[in-house]
DNA sequence: CTGAAAGCGCTAACAT
DNA sequence: ATGTTAGCGCTTTCAG
């Protein structure tokens, strides 16, 4: 068997509510007695046991994390922001893939406050009413990354999509006629938002219907390399494309020049996120760039902040985005 | 308050060991009285306690996942691989980033037994003796993933690093009489395999001092960048390089492409892992397949055994290998 | 097939 | 400054 605080206790010979307190740093114990303490536990090489202390405190210290899928570039990194801040502050992570399965993640949602999580972070595709539902009634604080709930009942971190991807079309039409957006899963809303941004900025520049020139994609590699071929049947050219994803920007690009189409002589190609693939190409990568490790570790924090109880002003986090300009689109 | 299993049993007016045995199950409940606890469960929306239970039974169906990076692509694949087939088993995991810092790992490793895991996955670069202390007095089984101990006390799942490293090095000698070989950190065994491999193919060969074709890098992007430049520095120039990442392997590719130097007529180059990268990139990279997602799942599937008691006839697991020649080295 | 009761290892009043 | 004593919510004998 381990040893527990009762044999420490006896070893020390001091109750083991001293013994809690010299194991929780609490100042009211004697620094003999501490010292005997400290000793008995270095001899038994005790350990506290954290799941009997979270049945007793009903705290355990550890946040539940629901994310798409851990092998995407873009959540791995968001998953390291969260779990740093994590750290920092003493909380462990589960981390579960949902795989923007709703009944997965609604599943998980429940699984973790089984496990009696002290908070959630939450990272998806769709937050349906259900999952509002859940995230509701949950006894312990939730947040969400890079995701946004509509209503904004879920304190959240994001950027402003919309905003991002109006910057970029716009930049983009300083050069171009023709400019071609290739979407992400069209049933997000993240999605929507990026796609609202696109046409609001082609709109604005009279382009009347900027529809024509969408083709939708699933935001990876693949994805792209068939976009670019859809885009290629169009029966008027766009001299630039707009991707909604780094990884579908790759795609692209890698399309284009199988096919002898220069990047960025014949074809511009703008991406979003800036993962760090936008440097790991040829030519590098122009695009949206979206701090996911902030967007990660902002969310940590803020869900640090609920599980205290503090005060937060704005439980809708909007993180600022910018774009850079790299080799994938003429340099003015 | 929550809802507790007593309240359950108040309400279906059974006692709470009748409500534990159908929580968990237990046949031995009469089919009328087991449908009265759950529609009690139901009307009370009772959700079990997973530390109560996991104090009383002593099992927390969590296991512990120490791993370097979670943001890097060669881990994170191997994440996905653990959490699946612990999600299969119904184990949630809980992970942490070591930054292979020996004592964070430390640390780490201590925190999760006092977390009451069932069992732990460990990645990193370098076993201690230390480490294997750690290992061998936990009260839990422990198992390592794409991380080897020397001395084979510890259960793990790898692929033959040398042989693949030879197998690589051999094919790439059939049309290059000058082999340069990009490394990865200098301190850790699976490094020192590869290298071990790439020396046997050479030497085999004749060549008898190949330690002058190689230059150290750390995996990453950069600093395939970086040994591309001093590869460039040598008096004599290499016709191909194998790379021991995937990743370096497109530094390598991009800063010999940004010299103009052409891949692979002018030079051949040859990553490590098959990452998703490897397609990623033009031209695409020929490399070693390590199944990461499968070591990872391996490992875990190898855990739950232990976790059961089950018999397992061979604790070091060593997956196959192979070869796949893409663009980026000469076709035959 | 069901109930009673004793813990699991620790925290948190409450005393002293 | 330290000890005593209830629980925390559940599993698990042991009876019946």
């Amino acid at each position: 068997m381990n040893v527990t605080i009762y044999d420490v206790a006896r070893e020390a010979n001091v109750s083991m509510a001293t013994v809690s307190r010299v194991v929780n740093g609490n100042p009211n114990v004697k620094p003999a007695t501490r010292k005997k303490v400290h000793d008995a536990i270095e001899r038994l090489g005790y350990r506290p046991n954290a799941v009997a202390r979270g049945l007793a405190s009903k705290k355990t210290t550890t946040v539940g994390v629901i994310i798409p899928d851990i092998s995407s570039i873009f959540f791995a990194e968001l998953a390291r922001g969260i779990e740093d801040i994590a750290t920092m502050y003493n909380y462990n992570i589960i981390l579960s893939n949902s795989d923007q399965n709703k009944d997965k993640e609604l599943h998980l949602i429940n699984a973790m406050l089984g496990k009696q999580v002290d908070g959630l972070i939450f990272m998806g595709g769709n937050i349906t009413e259900d999952h509002i539902r859940e995230f509701k009634t949950s006894s312990v604080p939730i947040a969400l990354a890079a995701t946004v709930d509509e209503t904004k009942e879920t304190p959240s971190v994001n950027i402003n999509y919309e905003e991002a991807a109006y910057d970029a079309t716009k930049l983009l039409l300083e050069n171009n006629q023709n400019l071609a957006f290739v979407s992400g899963p069209e049933d997000t809303i993240i999605n929507t938002e990026k796609l609202n941004g696109y046409k609001r900025a082609m709109e604005e520049q009279g382009k009347d219907s900027p529809e024509q020139w969408i083709v939708t994609g699933d935001y990876s590699y693949d994805s792209g390399l068939e976009a670019l071929d859809q885009i290629l049947e169009m029966e008027e050219q766009p001299t630039a494309i707009f991707v909604s994803s780094d990884e579908m920007a790759l795609g692209v690009i890698h399309g284009a020049q199988d096919r002898g189409i220069r990047v960025p002589e014949d074809l511009e190609v703008f991406g979003f996120d800036n993962t760090r693939l936008a440097t790991m190409v040829r030519p590098t990568l122009s695009t949206v760039v979206q701090p996911m490790y902030d967007i990660g570790a902002v969310a940590m924090r803020l869900l640090t902040k609920f599980m205290n109880k503090e005060e937060v002003e704005e439980p809708n986090v909007i993180l600022p985005h910018r774009i850079i300009e790299r080799n994938s689109t003429q340099q003015k």
